[in-house]
DNA sequence: CCTTGAAGCTACAGTCACTGTAGATCGTAT
DNA sequence: ATACGATCTACAGTGACTGTAGCTTCAAGG
């Protein structure tokens, strides 16, 4: 029979088969044909679809913006315009991100080198600096 | 009455009444005294329980690594050396994080500036770009 | 003292993006 | 023909809350 299997997606892919089972039921991969037996058969289109998919989840994308860009994607005329948008607001969201975490590293950091060099058994300051938020460099 | 309500306590750290509610549930707080009408009241001890527990939060542990620092606090004799090693932990998840984001701050940006400046209704690539996958400069 | 309205109560369903389970059926290599 | 891995459906569970419905209680003003 020609076609993927469910499985043979997966391995392509990387999405586990129960996580293109659940793309489907949220609608964001079509109903793919059947063999007799019932199980699922897969084309080249949507190996590509389920990729694109993928991808956007990795880039920090969720599932409504992933639709959102695939509805774009089927859009006749053009509409590149809103996938700019939504890609330039993501940008924002991971720079912002990367900014929090920044300065949550530089605080854990401080936290735990608070405690560096002290021999076993001696009293250390993780748990004080944990408890006491007026300690901290930056807001959070 | 003495003791502050479960609202007072929101204002005053910042977490949700019903989020105190759920650390209840979930043992990372006391039962608390009640009044005769069955309203939570709590004490000071309560309070900064509930801003350790905000604080770690905000610093990126989960609730069960925030039991374990809870636990370790009570410990009579020092512990503190767990403390340490899970906080250094957290600080090589945060920089493991720091680094893919920033990944992908890279192909975000590379994304949508590959379509910064074509006129409207020119095609641009930020569909193609989410695609195509093999045109990623990094892993991910 | 009594009313009123905000704040509190419990219990439970819903969120997001999956993951895991049970128990049955299917497909294919030998 | 048989064995065994792959697939099927349906549903419960995850983490860390959030939201809802339908009550009761508290504290202040009149």
């Amino acid at each position: 029979m020609q076609g993927h299997s469910i499985g043979a997606l997966s391995k392509r892919t990387g999405v586990k088969v129960t996580t293109i089972r659940y793309y489907e039921g949220r609608g964001l991969l079509p109903d793919p044909g059947r063999t007799d037996g019932g199980q699922r058969r897969y084309g080249d289109a949507e190996m590509d679809r389920l990729s694109f998919i993928a991808h956007a989840r990795q880039l920090g994308f969720d599932l409504d913006a992933v639709a959102e860009l695939i509805a774009l994607q089927e859009t006749p005329f053009d509409a590149h315009g809103e996938a700019h948008l939504i890609a330039t607001s993501r940008l924002a969201e991971v720079r912002d991100r990367i900014e929090r975490l920044r300065r949550l590293e530089g605080e854990l950091s401080r936290i735990v080198s608070a405690c560096d060099g002290h021999p076993d058994g001696q009293p250390c300051r993780v748990l004080n600096a944990l408890a006491d938020h007026g300690a901290c460099e930056h807001e959070h």
